[in-house]
DNA sequence: CAGTCACTTCCGTCAGATGGAAGTCACTTG
DNA sequence: CAAGTGACTTCCATCTGACGGAAGTGACTG
């Protein structure tokens, strides 16, 4: 007899993980909560993690002690704050926030488009900080995501230094149909690239002039970033189209 | 012999909770990450968190799997990115931002100092979102922080309704000596206390001016985010000083 | 070159995680 | 109103897989 398959979610990808089976299953409950759905009842949380719902039950009893689950009162279980802490935490690890959101700031201000900041992680890419454009309608993104490298104007300017591509980097359409970028690669005083700074512009509104405007905003705030963090921006200069 | 007890940070309290084991000891481990201390090595972890090397060793690895833990090819252990993406789940799962952080910057842009929100969690107050004043003297504060009901102008503001305290609350020094601030809490569709919303400022620069600034500014923006959740601002204005 | 320290691998033991079964409670249906 | 359903919880016997001591590796130091 077929599953009935009543919910609209899939069982996601049980997660391929290895390890001490308690924990990789408590983990594989967090990461069942997806962008926004609201509070979830024991029995979807089971189904999603693939879990026995006594287990999940003693699971998520667990991860409600140190807060990363809060239960409500009306039942359902949701995220808790411990999460939001330690997000928190992680970002100010990367010591990048103190520079990165008054230059993303100023490029929303000055573009009225919406700016961020990605950086490198192995073979991907990884948006840690975002402003939203000021404007209706703009493009959506999330911080934390993961994005792959070389495709996308953050994508290619991560790796601009070691391919040669002129910058700022420039993609109309390229890895989201409806999106333009333009984005530059920053560096730190070990003269690694530290991450990748830029705008993002509905295509339909992307034009010679929104272009004109943005490219060199984009360039000031990538140089002085650099400078910020203690580093040279020749190698930037050098590339300049 | 006396434990030598080279490093700053005491075994900080391993954690009064109870549950899961594995699952209890991953969440101590992640936990034993403070502020923004750098990498840190496994033997520091192991300390921190009161584990045995071989199994936070193993706790990590399976941690690391799903993100949570990245570690670096130079050695030593950082929180992973996952945690990142899990924090934004949790605070667009309060689905307040889209109201929040607007307010915010027209609190920041208009008064020049440090704006915030709150919500009640419990017995406690927790700062979701907080943007930071653009003047060099500033009061510190992190996002996720909890801190205590009833003391500080947000810790009142979220109870003014049960006390009937005028609004909005104005402190000076009170829970931190040397700040001052100014919060109003902020109503859902369902009557309910949604939030605290307001602005601190260090005392030193807390005169008759910048509170005839401020207080009108945080009032408007408590009423009109009331207004965009659904909500009556009526029992706000009858509290109003 | 011996000593120390940080980290890793191995493996025998047994604590404790697991999941089936049964109980509770709130609703729905005939 | 009784029987049925479905979400959630508790209990407990079984046996898996987490644990940590011991030994190995490799880098650095005196």
């Amino acid at each position: 007899m077929a599953k009935p398959a009543l919910h609209e979610v899939p069982p996601p990808a049980p997660a391929p993980v290895e390890g001490v089976r308690a924990v990789d299953r408590a983990l594989v409950l967090l990461r069942a909560f997806r962008d926004d759905d609201g509070p979830l009842p024991l029995t979807e949380l089971s189904r999603r993690a693939g879990l026995n719902m006594t287990t999940a039950l003693r699971l998520l009893g667990t991860l409600e002690g140190h807060g990363f689950i809060k239960r409500l009162p009306s039942g359902g279980y949701m995220l808790g704050a411990t999460l939001l802490l330690l997000g928190d935490v992680f970002k100010r690890s990367l010591r990048l926030e103190h520079h990165v959101m008054p230059a993303l700031e100023r490029l929303r201000a000055e573009s009225r488009e919406s700016a961020a900041f990605f950086v490198r992680e192995g073979d991907q890419r990884r948006c840690v900080f975002r402003l939203d454009s000021p404007q209706i309608v703009r493009d959506i993104a999330h911080v934390g995501e993961a994005q792959p490298l070389g495709r996308g104007a953050h994508g290619r300017s991560l790796v601009a230094l070691e391919t040669g591509t002129p910058l700022p980097v420039v993609t109309r359409g390229e890895r989201l149909p409806q999106i333009a970028a333009i984005a530059c690669p920053v560096l730190n005083a070990a003269g690694e690239v530290a991450g990748s700074i830029g705008i993002s512009v509905p295509l339909y509104r992307f034009d010679a002039e929104i272009e004109a405007l943005c490219t060199p905003l984009v360039m000031r705030e990538a140089i002085a970033m650099t400078r910020d963090l203690g580093g040279d921006p020749t190698p930037l200069e050098r590339l300049r189209r």
